[in-house]
DNA sequence: CGAGTTTGACCGGCGC
DNA sequence: GCGCCGGTCAAACTCG
């Protein structure tokens, strides 16, 4: 609760943010000593340091202010002060437990690290002997291993030291002090989104990749690349304030010939009642725009949380079903989110950062635009569409959303990946459904450009009934390459037939228990290893995964777990599902604490999309695959005060 | 009165 | 070169 509140403090600056640690690391409430429950490491660690100062200091109080009371009051401060007494033992013997808590845990967290690099360094040495033959395999296991090692830098927005550097900085600190490094880490994620994605700046992950021409090909890089983007979006804006708009010269001719593939567009497609989404960030209408082969008028929003935030949305119905809203993201905040808002901002960073590392790591093979799907060329033209298709379901309420492949987008200038939350019940056959075709396009209103290439990824049940493309049962997680080249047997395991995109050789056995119906915990563990493969491709399914199923009940474990915020060294470091966990973790304490703003409007957003997995399930699913399943509850919802958008409300202008 | 919305005009990219 | 279209601007307007 009070990590909560003091993250939302941290959202309106920086040095608000400081300012509140600091007294919250000095003076921490007494009270918030019996509300922390034990798991709550670092927050306890920091009450665990602090409060017997507290403690001590308010006995001063009593016992220095008691002699100046009145004689008639003598007694009773006697009494007050034994309480105080017997409250400060109670207070410091629960200290020395949290101490101890605290101790283990880093022991064990410096014990994993240890045994992780390790494990690194063999299979370094493993890859090594197997010579030059394929130094881009090798590069990139290299790079995964590097990158896991910044998964949390990756998902969190920290800029941590390297691993190496990170163990002796713990090992060598005294706890308090590692405390304080801590919590500037998660000051740091207070911060805002915008760094998420920086990572290690060890730079091991830019020259690992073999790939071509320079271009920023790591998450890190293409999240900059990403950030340039967005930032680079206002050109006649910044024309208007430094030049005339005519005098596109130098800087921004640089900018866009650095950035072709600029302008990457995440399109949340969601049921919505209300006029729009209520994401949790503030928004300015400045247009309003009938758009072709849609009656609907497309209304043009931009960011107002901060005066210069490149971001801007789009909101249009949807031609086809006026009950679906479609809003188009562009851009990258450039200040601290509200914690509402950062649920949506994440989700839509990382697709962003996941579409323009696709676009701008690849040549013009459409295809291989798709960052971390890359298509074999063997299936361009093939019959299966394009995209990813996230499928959820807790058997009885299936959600879906697809990310539409960027490389089929209409619009080269303005990739699009789609999240579609409509979770349309009748589209049981999605992608022979008519809405494919629809979500499929980068623009819904043009036809997609390579309607027949396809790659697909689907998240659902176990049941491979509700997986209506899912040809070979492969059940909680099926990513189907008919083509792929070395998966001639689709049965053969999950592992072959999932490519992340980047290619990777097969480098772990397949699990040993591989069926046709592989049972539900196997296929999580197999999907886990997957998804963990590829931690842009986390990134962005951790982000979306967790949009619609990550946040809302403020009352439970999970939030509860997530208040730490640094369950990364205690869990994450141990799952190697770590890094959806955090983004879990996020999401959670964002909706514990920023949850009640952004749902002032009940909209759309949690009354049709908050069907969810149960509680149990998305703890076995922890438990299994380090998938921490959240309860859900959409991070947005719609609201109401925003200016109508409604079916009815076809003020158009045709002013074009 | 300020913030936000509406709406006609304008601009630039793109296809023909 | 021209027209279409998406996107943006900014004055007028509305609202609290």
């Amino acid at each position: 609760m009070e990590f909560s509140l003091r993250r939302s403090g941290g959202q309106e600056g920086d040095e608000p943010v400081k300012k509140e640690k600091t007294i919250s690391e000095s003076t921490p409430p007494a009270h918030n000593h019996h509300e922390a429950p034990p798991h709550l490491i670092k927050q306890d660690s920091t009450v665990a340091q602090v409060p017997p100062m507290n403690t001590t200091d308010r006995s001063v109080v009593d016992a220095s202010g008691a002699p100046q009371a009145s004689s008639d009051k003598k007694g009773e401060d006697v009494d007050e002060l034994e309480s105080a007494r017997v409250e400060m033992g109670e207070v410091r013997e629960e200290n020395q437990r949290l101490k101890m808590c605290l101790e283990r845990i880093m022991k064990e967290y410096h014990d994993l690290q240890m045994q992780f690099q390790v494990i690194a360094q063999q299979e370094a040495a493993t890859t090594k002997s197997c010579g030059d033959q394929r130094p881009t395999n090798i590069v990139k296991n290299q790079e995964a291993a590097s990158e896991e090692s910044d998964l949390v830098s990756l998902s969190l927005g920290r800029v941590p030291a390297s691993s190496n550097e990170k163990s002796k900085v713990m090992s060598s600190k005294p706890s308090l002090q590692l405390q304080r490094e801590e919590e500037e880490e998660e000051k740091d994620l207070a911060l805002g989104l915008d760094c998420k994605f920086e990572t290690s700046k060890s730079g091991s992950t830019t020259e690992a990749l073999p790939n071509n021409n320079g271009s920023p090909t790591n998450t890190s890089e293409l999240a900059h690349k990403a950030e340039e983007a967005g930032e680079s979006w206002p050109p006649s804006k910044a024309a208007l304030n430094n030049k005339s708009p005519r005098d596109s010269s130098t800087d921004q001719d640089e900018v866009s010939q650095q950035n072709p593939a600029k302008k990457a567009r995440v399109c949340v497609r969601a049921r919505c009642d209300t006029p729009t989404l209520n994401d949790g960030c503030q928004w300015r209408k400045y247009g309003q725009k009938i758009s072709k082969g849609n009656p609907c008028p497309r209304a043009y929003y931009r960011c107002t949380v901060a005066p210069n935030c490149p971001v801007r949305k789009q909101v249009q119905r949807c031609v086809e079903d006026m009950s679906v809203l479609i809003t188009t993201y562009e851009g990258n905040h450039n200040h601290p989110l509200p914690l509402s808002a950062t649920a949506m901002a994440s989700t839509t960073a990382a697709a962003a950062s996941m579409l323009l590392s696709g676009s701008s790591s690849t040549s013009n093979n459409p295809t291989s635009l798709l960052p971390s799907l890359t298509v074999p060329a063997a299936t361009i033209g093939s019959d299966l569409p394009g995209g990813i298709n996230f499928y959820l379901s807790d058997g009885s309420k299936p959600k879906q959303f697809y990310l539409s492949n960027p490389a089929l987008s209409s619009s080269p200038s303005h990739p699009t990946i789609t999240i579609d939350l409509t979770s349309n019940p009748s589209s049981s056959n999605y992608f022979s459904s008519p809405h494919f075709n629809r979500f499929n396009s980068s623009n819904y209103n043009n036809p997609p450009r390579f309607p027949s290439s396809t790659t697909s990824l689907s998240f659902g049940s176990s049941d491979s009934n509700t997986m209506p493309w899912s040809n070979n049962n492969v059940g909680f997680l099926g990513y189907n390459y008919n083509t792929q080249p070395y998966n001639n047997n689709n049965n053969r395991n999950i592992l072959s037939s999932i490519n992340l995109g980047r290619q990777l050789p097969i480098q772990t056995p397949p699990p040993p228990q591989v069926h046709q119906n592989p049972s539900l915990p196997d296929t999580i563990a197999a999907a886990t290893k997957v998804i963990t493969a590829d931690p842009t491709f986390q990134s962005a399914l951790a982000a979306a995964l967790t949009s619609i199923i990550g946040t809302g009940n403020n009352n439970n474990n999970y939030s509860a777990n997530s208040v730490s915020g640094n369950s990364t060294q205690g869990v994450g470091e141990i799952n190697s599902g770590q890094k959806i966990n955090l983004w879990g973790d996020v999401f959670a304490a964002s909706s514990a604490s920023g949850g009640s703003a952004s749902n002032k409007v009940s909209g759309c957003g949690s009354s049709f999309l908050s069907k969810t997995t149960t509680p149990a399930a998305g703890t076995q699913a922890a438990g299994n695959s380090g998938l921490m399943f959240l309860p859900p509850s959409l991070p947005f919802s719609c609201s109401n005060t925003a200016s109508a958008l409604s079916p009815a409300d076809n003020r158009d202008k045709s002013n074009s």
